[in-house]
DNA sequence: TCTAACTCCTGTAGTGACTACAGGAGCAAG
DNA sequence: CTTGCTCCTGTAGTCACTACAGGAGTTAGA
């Protein structure tokens, strides 16, 4: 068994972090030493090693917590993995199609942004009525 | 002069998002009514644009604030400007370079998730010990 | 045995940029 | 005069943490 640090350290979630999973119930409370203090397991090292790797794939910890459900029954668990990765594959393309018009859209405004006059352009632009502009809030990272 | 409504569907600023834009000062506060209602000018309407194209582009508020405030004082504007476009730039070609890895990594994990095993080789492989993953942190969106 | 440094505990508040809601008041049209 | 719309303030919730205060236990060396 292992205290929080040594937990930390393996699984590679911050000590801060492995305690807010738990208080949100993400990860089962581990037992504790007679002192109180929380002892892991190898097991439940792996779980919180688990949920850092889907996060480090940035799924969100709702999907995470379907994960960690599906491992326990462990019927047909696979077709609804494959969905949910599939789903935030889909976000993840549209956030890079997202950011790379973005790119675009900065690029073009700022190309003009050197010229040795007072008013700068790009801002001058941003101010302007005519600016297109998406009204979607879409554009959001 | 225009009320809040109004100056929202100008802007394309939500009209929560207005009084908050007031309340943390990123905008300055608009006259009022004799009822206590906000009232808008042409000009402070041009400024919450301003600041949604701009959030569109996904500067964040203090970046804004900047922007706002070069605008007022015009001397040499644009150089900073440009200095923090660039910035900008740079923070969302590495965004869209950790999302193409991201994907890579999401794309091999799910590409074996479809055989009719049950127990799921992507869910398999990420509680493994063996699997690499980033220590770093750095591929949150 | 003492002490310093370290780790751990709980609880709370802060982050960014909003969004949602409760509970009330004004205002415009029929 | 009523119905429904817009507006007001203030507070709390979102997501996934992160930081800190103030205290208690633990470990290693002198």
């Amino acid at each position: 068994m292992f205290t929080i640090g040594k937990a930390s350290e393996q699984s590679g979630v911050n000590i801060e972090t492995i305690r807010y999973y738990e208080r949100e119930g993400i990860v089962p409370k581990p037992g504790r030493s007679a002192a109180g203090r929380r002892l892991y397991s190898p097991d439940e090292i792996a779980t919180l090693r688990f949920v850092r790797r889907c996060r480090d794939l940035s799924f969100p910890i709702s999907i995470i917590q379907t994960f960690l459900s599906l491992t326990e029954q462990d019927d047909r668990s696979c077709g609804e993995v494959k969905v949910l990765a599939e789903n935030h594959l889909d976000e993840i393309n549209a956030k890079i199609e997202n950011l790379t018009r973005l790119r675009e859209a900065l690029l073009s405004l700022s190309a003009n942004c050197d010229d040795g006059t007072a008013a700068c352009p790009m801002l001058d632009s941003l101010m302007k009525d005519g600016f297109g502009g998406d009204k979607s809030g879409q554009n959001r990272l």
